[in-house]
RNA sequence: CGGGACGUAGCGCAGUCUGGUAGCGCAUCACACUGGGGGUGUGGGGGUCGCAGGUUCGAAUCCUGCCGUCCCGACCA
């Protein structure tokens, strides 16, 4: 993309309604724009950030198993009226009617339509187990917004939903869940720490929340050490074995958030006791038959007899993992992006445009980069010397080539890696090398 | 939902107390000079001062109501 096509505007200085790191970071990177209380728009820079999260988590299901499906933002008030929901869920849950004088809402969550679905699409024991998942847009009318796109009122969830005969095999579909999400925070560059963790309204008597760590998170964390150490599974993983022991390894250790960490009954030794802060990020839950039931999804079994489906939901929150992965790595000149999710991986600076040789090579290099894939922002603006360095710095492209005349003489450019910041030149002519180690990379 | 604050150009702010028809920095536009880390100079453009009433010869400024936004607490992907 070049720079002078692109719908970018930063920011020198912060808007003053935002308070924390990531907010303002996604404010002056012209990442977001606010367009009521909660409610943002979401403008190319930080789409492609937002695209690429999506895709990691959408890879991260596949691979476990589940199968992607869409369901819509509005839902009718009849469905939530069969789970006994739509009195219990209170004033988050915002409702509509239309002009048939019909109740609708806009979806928080989606268990009634999926289990709605599996229901009446769904009648042999011989059909399951089923993973559906979908990442969509939610509302929810928090009483207080706050912190951009990390307490947002409508946000970008992955949400899924399994269905198992029986609680051995709802267990496993929760552990398949449960590896995923640690392979999914991974990616992204995030330690990620799962939590047991109350079920809320949603219910159920399996679940865990997973926090990323990050110096500005919303609560405090207490774990044990070993956990942090633990490896995360690789991509060979065969989501078909047992994979009770895999599980066990990481809720063997202890960790709590400050609301359930008490010191008298804690029994981590000091010395092995994190204290951190962080961000939830992910809320995986079993709770058998709590929709099921009230909503009819039964198959029949073997024998002939109906059986209920044992459930459980998993949710990430793929818009609010934008904010947490900028809260956990970000400096004073702006966002550090993990390769993985950054919405370019390369930056070009042409530092004299105007300049015969600088344009031509800038030119190349850029085509060249295309041509190789890797995901490149040319800054082709040439305007203020300085400002175009910010700009890459602020928006966090992960690895900046700069082109000037000076460098250009000896047949060199210089090449910064934005997390570090080191600095290192590169002749021109094993460029073409390094641009192959990004596009396998 | 309880407590607090704010709303003046795209962003950050001054002006409001003490009423006289709007200003500063950044951004933006033009030109020139520049170019190796938030350029320099000169000259421009952009605001029904959140909205609606009221008081007054005159309201950004005083009064009333409404709307919006943020912060602290109780609640959450």
């Amino acid at each position: 993309m070049r720079r002078t096509r692109l719908f970018l505007s930063t920011l020198k200085e912060t808007p003053s309604e935002a308070q924390i790191v990531s907010h303002r970071l996604m404010l002056r990177a012209g990442l977001v724009r606010q367009s009521a209380s909660g409610i943002y728009t979401w403008l190319p820079t930080g789409l492609r950030v937002l695209q690429k999260i999506a895709q990691i988590v959408r890879e991260e299901q596949d691979r476990a198993g589940a199968q992607e499906v869409l369901m819509p933002t509005i839902q009718s008030a009849e469905l939530w009226r069969g789970s006994g929901r739509y009195d219990d869920y209170g004033k988050e849950m915002l409702r509509i009617t239309d002009r048939h004088d019909r109740e609708l809402l806009y979806g928080p969550t989606a268990e009634e339509v999926i289990t709605d679905i599996v229901a009446s699409e769904i009648s042999s024991y011989r059909d399951l187990p089923k993973n559906l998942y979908n990442i969509q847009w939610k509302f929810r009318d928090e009483v207080r917004p706050r912190f951009g796109v990390m307490r947002g009122r409508e946000f970008l969830m992955k949400d899924n939903y399994s269905f198992d005969l029986d609680k051995a095999g709802a267990v496993h579909s929760y552990n398949k869940m449960f590896l995923a999400y640690l392979r999914t925070y991974a990616r992204m560059g995030l330690k990620a720490v799962p939590m047991a963790a109350d079920t809320g309204p949603i219910g159920g008597d399996l679940s865990h929340e997973f926090i990323i760590l990050a110096e500005t998170g919303e609560s405090a964390v207490f774990c044990d050490e070993a956990l942090l150490a633990l490896d995360t599974p690789g991509d060979d993983i065969d989501y078909e074995s047992d994979l009770q022991g895999l599980v066990d390894q990481w809720t063997a250790h202890y960790a709590a958030t400050d609301e359930k960490h008490d010191p008298e009954t804690c029994d981590v030794p000091a010395e092995r006791l994190v204290t951190a802060r962080g961000i939830e990020v992910g809320h995986i839950f079993y709770f058998g038959t709590k929709y099921s039931a009230p909503l009819g999804a039964t198959v029949q079994g073997a024998d002939g007899q109906q059986i209920t489906l044992e459930m459980g939901s998993y949710g990430i929150g793929v818009s609010r993992l934008v904010g947490a992965i900028i809260e956990a790595s970000h400096d004073d000149n702006g966002i550090i992006w993990p390769e993985s999710v950054a919405p370019w991986t390369v930056g070009v600076i042409n530092l004299k445009v105007g300049d015969a040789d600088c344009d031509a090579t800038c030119e190349k290099i850029y085509a060249d980069l295309q041509a190789a894939g890797v995901e490149v922002l040319y800054d082709d603006r040439g305007e203020r010397a300085g400002g175009k360095f910010a700009d890459m710095d602020l928006v966090g492209i992960p690895w900046q080539l700069m082109v000037g005349p000076r460098g250009l003489k000896d047949g060199k450019i210089e090449v910064k890696q934005r997390a570090g910041g080191e600095k290192s030149e590169i002749a021109l002519n094993v460029l073409g090398d390094w641009i192959a180690a990004r596009a396998t990379s």
